[in-house]
DNA sequence: CACTCGCGTTCCATTCAACGGCATCGTGCC
DNA sequence: GGCACGATGCCGTTGAATGGAACGCGAGTG
């Protein structure tokens, strides 16, 4: 108190050029978590942020007083039931979600395995909703996951019926089948594609981890423009493409036609 | 142009001292979207917010680069797919749905009316999930939205198993039957809750703007703790209580078995 | 028992990113 | 033409955001 040396010349406190917005930074915190990691400690979100510990403490904090985020008992993040009801209003998922759920309802009855519903995002196919039965087959795919445009049913409608730019683009990569990862020829895929378009349907077949058929129909918004794709997953012995197609065709022309559509066969 | 008086010391460019996190604001930008508003131009974004129209212009567009908002050809901000995405990793909304959705679909096939997966966030319900067939009576509340806890089914399922000082609190304000908007004397609504306790169903009827019955029951995580509240809501004419009880009491059951509820029924 | 390691939290001096009033342009309406 | 409204660009100022250091704590280890 009399004497206080304090020679120490302590640089604490320098901010560094770190030129990151503040709002990116804490969007990255939202982005740490993914389908394989739902919960996080402090550390993790730092980490996988590439937010310094101290900084990523005081953006988690904020977002989750907001309720973007919540913290468990023990401490780790996970994503906010808040953040979750303004999200449910994205037009693109619940608005087609709405008007889609009856009719996925019913192709699930009648079929009883698995209905999906999807939209294109950029080179993804992003899984909007998806029924299953109780003894359906397992999936790979979950609810708000993506899913390559090339290797599922409701990929290929949206890349089939996608502006030609997106197409040309996405053709350019080399692209391989998931998940066997065995390369795609882009002629023959360009032909599925005329394909799908012509029929206004896609089939696409899967052998592993078991095999299984998919049959999708694109779903058309009130300009006429693709919105989203609805297909029909079922085990192979079990196919009957003869009946699935009709059927999921139908159903996605009601969707359509429910949200406006006035071709809603596209051409 | 050669003599540019400029003589006015124009205070351009003053940080006002307004001093909101930056996340917050952003944040608050997200919440200026409602269910009654799923599209704002900039200046309603601006106003529904409190934030200046350039701020807005600046955040909303950063939050646009990431995907968390996106903008149609008309100019108008909506919630973005991206942070749809996310979202759907909340464990209240996404863990609990993907569990519950086979046993929802099975009451659905059964009562062909409207099934509801609610959870408690504060003082109100919301609502995570529903199911409804075409035919089914229109609804009041729509996925996401918030439904009062005292006049619905799963509302009071909720309140009934919350923490006791959270019906402490809850009690203490004035409540209203809603839509009618009629009061509830605490007292009565306290026996309510007792007996959805005892019976492990809550039973709710209204009237307006048809006359509906609600049974919902509880459902519990793997804690033993009440995670959500399941329901079916049926028109009156068709409500028979003695056999909708016991089923959705049995899924609720299924459901919470899955969670790892090693007490389902709660006590 | 001492030591280390990792995690979460608090503290704080520095500074640059965020701020919003203003000007401007475009558009639809009277 | 005049007006209202919405969207966007500009920019001088400044306080909110920053991250390293220090600390407390518990678990694992020698």
């Amino acid at each position: 108190m009399t004497d206080v040396p304090s020679p120490a010349p302590r640089v604490r406190g320098r901010r560094p050029p770190q030129g990151d917005p503040v709002v990116d930074r804490a969007l990255a915190l939202l982005a740490a978590f993914d389908a394989a990691r739902p919960a996080l400690t402090l550390g993790e979100l730092a980490r996988r942020s590439g937010i310094p510990t101290s900084s990523a403490l005081r953006l988690a904090g904020r977002l989750q007083a907001w309720g973007a985020l919540e913290r468990g008992a023990d401490g780790r993040f996970t994503v906010g039931l808040r953040l979750w009801e303004v999200a449910s209003l994205a037009p693109r998922a619940r608005g087609l979600r709405q008007v889609a759920m009856p009719y996925m309802g019913d192709l699930e009855e009648v079929t009883r395995q698995h209905v999906l519903l999807a939209v294109r995002e950029g080179g993804d196919a992003v899984l909007v909703e998806r029924l299953s039965a109780h003894a359906a087959t397992p999936v790979l795919y979950q609810v708000g996951g993506r899913l390559p445009l090339h290797s599922t049913g409701v990929g290929l409608v949206l890349l089939a019926y996608a502006d030609p730019d997106v197409q040309q683009e996405y053709l350019a990569r080399p692209l391989l089948h998931e998940p066997e990862r065995v390369p795609v020829s882009e002629a023959a895929l360009r032909r599925t594609l005329a394909d799908v378009r012509r029929e206004g349907l896609a089939h696409f077949r899967r052998k592993v981890p078991n095999p299984l058929v998919s049959v999708a129909a694109p779903v058309f918004d009130a300009q006429d423009r693709p919105a989203a794709a609805l297909s029909v997953v079922v085990p192979e012995e079990r196919a009957d493409a003869r009946l699935l197609g009709p059927a999921v065709r139908t159903a996605a022309r009601a969707i359509s036609r429910e949200l406006g559509a006035r071709r809603p066969l596209g051409r």
